[in-house]
DNA sequence: TCCAATCCATACGGTTACGTATGGACTAAG
DNA sequence: CTTAGTCCATACGTAACCGTATGGATTGGA
């Protein structure tokens, strides 16, 4: 009947930040235990063994990533293409979250069970831009490719280093985006 | 005078082996001696250390990739749009060379050495793309555009598992490019 | 043949991390 | 206050890996 210092949703949160910061070989439970200020000790009360946290680290992740983008697109209210620019908008200013995303991105290349998670919420997101875009736009294939684009469009600005001259990044990516939703 | 069993170059071809199957942090130099059938004592002949050999991967990353590829895309002749086509379609399917690619990308998320090195390579690919658009597309703001977009694309298609219902990704993803190049 | 340079095997110490075992500390209930 | 349950510290054995040191093996040339 103790109380829990460390429960294990600490143990997520700080999991999830080293996932974010160096990807899952750097998630080290020793490591997290000092950033906790703690000792491992507790760890192995709460949680099988190392694998569990991963797993609870991803649960977290897919329960939270979706459903709360969503929910606080749908929020702010408009039509399909408003709800768009701001699906896009905030899935780019998370920072913090979508660090996190890319490392399951990469994580999900080397491990069929977080391709499969990663599938799930990709799938999920990709159904949600698409009931968006048949608001605005009657052709189904068109639907399609233009989901394709801006999803590929909101990855490829984080994963791509390129420099467009004079330019500047973001206007480039805000020009598309705005032809893909036009 | 002896030969050498060992060089460095199969060292470097097997640590980018196991760069595409683990990322960086699997490059262990005892794995790729066991890989090799050696020991780890020629190694530190060649290398200075273990950051050496990481350096080494990606100096000869750096250069194949984009030469190798611009390369075979110009030998195979046309014009601008028959060059992109092809190569989008180099790009896709070379699938080992793929996987260094995008291991490369995931690592210069969380190393400034490896990101100046990944700008560098990005920002060549991009300029090759823009001189092909220009080809037949006059308006600079639109090639930058569709510049990002195929690149964004070409990305996407292996950082992204999401499925288009009873369309085939393939499919989207070639319809989406025959638009870019329209 | 024999030398000398090159390359590799082996053994070592040090580090980091996993997972276990065990005991101690703290808290709520009775 | 006692007790039982919950949570954490500590210590341990094991494993993987880094980098070094040292000697042995192999090979082209004198």
């Amino acid at each position: 009947m103790a109380v829990t210092r460390t429960p294990p949703s600490k143990w997520i949160d700080e999991g999830l930040r080293a996932l974010a910061a160096g990807g899952p070989d750097s998630v080290r439970i020793e490591r997290l235990a000092q950033a906790l200020g703690v000792t491992k000790g507790g760890f192995y009360w709460h949680f099988e063994d190392r694998s569990a946290l991963l797993d609870e680290m991803l649960d977290r992740w897919e329960k939270v990533f979706v459903d709360e983008v969503i929910e606080r697109v749908e929020r702010g209210g408009g039509d399909g293409r408003a709800k768009l620019e701001r699906l896009f908008a905030l899935a780019s200013t998370v920072g913090k979250l979508m660090k996190i995303d890319l490392a399951v991105r990469d994580w999900a290349r080397r491990d069929k069970a977080v391709a499969a998670r990663l599938r799930r919420v990709d799938n999920r997101r990709i159904e949600y831009m698409r009931s968006l875009f048949s608001d605005f736009c009657p052709d189904e294939e068109e639907v399609e490719v233009r989901c394709r684009l801006v999803f590929s469009l909101w990855i490829g600005n984080y994963f791509i280093a390129a420099d467009h001259g004079s330019r500047s990044r973001a206007d480039v990516v805000s020009m598309a985006l705005s032809r893909l939703l036009a």
